[in-house]
DNA sequence: CATAGGATTTGCT
DNA sequence: GCAAATCCTATGC
């Protein structure tokens, strides 16, 4: 937005670590539209993201931080723009990116990437042939194997490319791809939190996209950006 | 279209 | 022991 209209900007800015030092409920919404890429070593692979979820510390019933620190959550209580990778059910894996500052736990999950790159790579990892480019990606399970994902990216930095990292796209500006409307509902499979912590709308997407991992209940509000 | 069940690590009770 | 920040397949309307 405050870039000056003549400067040639590069195609892909890295995001700071800055961004990702507030609270999980301000970065989520805030990472709809960002890019996220993978390189395996074969080549570069990725997409635009397009549905999030916050978790909070130890208060938040919800969150793995709940427990406070174990193994699994040490890398919630570190520092900012990490990769936290865990395995749920026994066998998928998910990704988020750690918040606020070290010390304090706190998290995002990635639910959902709109495929934008290295669309071959991502639909041989898939190994789903009629599977339509909209829904590889479309769930926080499906989105790390797109990414060939898993623990061994737990705690890795994502704000400088490398195996692993975000970037904000020129394009995130347009009304066509942002679409200037984000929706926020209930988090994903979290019923059993107590004291409220089920029912907030921690949820986000980007209205009316192909690839979220499922709709929004109709008394999801819409927010300005 | 809806629901049900299995795979199987992690961490609490 | 049991439920989980999930996905896929099978079965029944």
């Amino acid at each position: 937005v405050l870039e000056p209209a003549a400067a040639p900007s590069p195609a892909f800015v890295s995001l700071p670590r800055a961004f990702f030092a507030r609270p999980s409920w301000v970065v989520a919404p805030d990472l709809l539209g960002m890019l996220l890429l993978r390189d395996d070593g074969e080549g570069v692979s990725g997409g635009l993201i397009v549905e999030t979820e916050a978790y909070d510390g130890p208060e938040d019933r919800a969150s793995h931080a709940r427990a406070g620190r174990t193994r699994r959550t040490a890398v919630m209580f570190g520092p900012p723009g990490h990769a936290y990778v865990y395995l749920v059910y026994g066998l998928h894996h998910c990704l988020n990116v750690v918040t606020e500052t070290d010390g304090e736990a706190g998290a995002v999950l990635l639910r959902a990437l709109e495929p934008t790159i290295g669309l071959e790579s991502i639909r041989s990892r898939r190994g789903r042939p009629d599977e339509p480019d909209d829904r590889l990606a479309a769930g926080p399970a499906r989105l790390c194997e797109a990414l060939a994902v898993d623990r061994r990216l737990d705690g890795a930095d994502l704000t400088a490319p490398g195996r692993l990292w975000l970037a904000s796209p020129p394009q995130r500006l347009d009304e066509s791809t942002r679409a200037g409307r984000i929706v926020s509902g209930p988090r994903v499979g979290v019923g059993y939190a107590g004291d409220g912590w089920a029912e907030r709308a921690w949820r986000f997407g980007l209205a009316g996209n192909h690839s979220l991992s499922r709709p929004f209940p109709l008394t999801g509000r819409v927010e300005a950006t």
